[in-house]
DNA sequence: TGTACATCAGTGAACGCGCGTTCACTGATGTAC
DNA sequence: TGTACATCAGTGAACGCGCGTTCACTGATGTAC
């Protein structure tokens, strides 16, 4: 790669980075500007033409980020589940240390999939829907060796995700003790789905 | 009241009125400007000062509306849940009955809830905050008479509203067919964690 | 009831500001021969 | 290796725009006597 090339990939990437450096509780993407992100960069405001379009398409470059990151949790969660055990306390752990390592981009990620904008809902709904399926098979697998199998596992997982996420939401601004706390509620609150939905699925029908 | 006071009490109505009348699945609350506000609510923008401070106000004047439309709507559940029994499935249509018709002032609760700007925040924690604490003294209660006590009245309830309130946001711009797929997986979600906390309950300690 | 004065919701002109975007440019890097 | 030309990331000036906010005002409504 050229020398010209490599300077370009660097600018891009301090683009991307003085945006994520701009999001915290009070500020979201949207609330951003291209000449405040630029200037943030280090680069005229023109200059940003020259990497994206628009700054709606850094902000989806920064969403593939975070689908990238969520697939990483989900492997090392899995990772760690086969060397541990305890599946729901292993992977909520995991969560919280990756949303302690990415906070901005997950920032990004659970506050714009309810967001303002078609672009980005739709690309963080494909990225968590893909977490969602993926957390359905690996329940449905381990219900499957226990010998109790599972027949809502897309329902049950998508629950599971919902609840994480939302105290995810939760957690990106709170203290460490009470990190500890939102931690414990979510795993009962998991616990409580899982257990509940192996007793719903034997009643049913 | 004087002739004088309707009057701006109409005005202040119809700008309120104008701010829930802008907002969609594309527009939120940040989104909107006064001069905006006040051009839909036919007044010039000099004239919103006579109302509010500044455009967040008004915001927070619709976040109580909300709270309003939230405790009503517990009411109502109840009556209801007394006539008919089934708790969940009837909770769960109240629910979707009162988000359809009061869609953008639901909107604006759940969107801001997560939103950018702290006092919306904080005002919106304290009306779910609240609206928690009556549905997890139902459960207990219930849980009572039924004479299998409920150690987690509050983190079940807890649960409960943030699976109702996730979906409730997808459902407002869903099609009627899909909002009825968003009630019956709802409803299962919350019988398997009604159940699961019986089980859990049971096996604690 | 009539009069004189006070209140105050609504107004229109004016301001300075940061924004996104265009344009023609510069000069370092890359390429062809 | 040296030369002539092409590419293209980054630039600075300039634009028009909608914004929030201020100000001094108007005239209908309200109040005191």
């Amino acid at each position: 790669m050229s020398a010209r090339a490599e300077q370009k990939l660097r600018t891009r990437r301090a683009l991307m980075d003085a945006a994520l450096a701009q999001l915290s509780a009070d500020r979201g993407f949207g609330s951003l500007s291209l000449r405040e992100v630029a200037r943030e960069a280090g680069i005229a405001p023109t200059s940003f033409y020259r990497h994206f379009s628009e700054l709606d398409e850094l902000g989806l470059a920064l969403v593939d980020e975070g689908g990238v990151a969520l697939r990483q949790l989900m492997r090392q969660a899995r990772k760690r589940i086969a060397r541990n055990g305890s599946a729901i306390s292993t992977s909520v752990d995991t969560f919280m240390e990756y949303l302690g390592n990415n906070s901005n981009l997950f920032r990004l990620m659970l506050r714009e999939s309810t967001g303002v904008s078609k672009p980005f809902r739709t690309a963080i709904k494909a990225e968590i829907d893909h977490f969602v399926t993926e957390l359905a098979a690996d329940l449905a697998r381990i219900a499957d060796e226990e010998n109790r199998p599972l027949s809502d596992s897309k329902l049950v997982a998508d629950a599971m995700v919902t609840l994480v996420f939302n105290q995810g939401a939760e957690a990106l601004d709170a203290t460490p003790p009470e990190k500890e706390a939102l931690k414990d509620k979510l795993k009962t609150e998991l616990r409580m789905i899982l257990v509940g939905s192996r007793t719903i699925a034997r009643h049913k029908r």
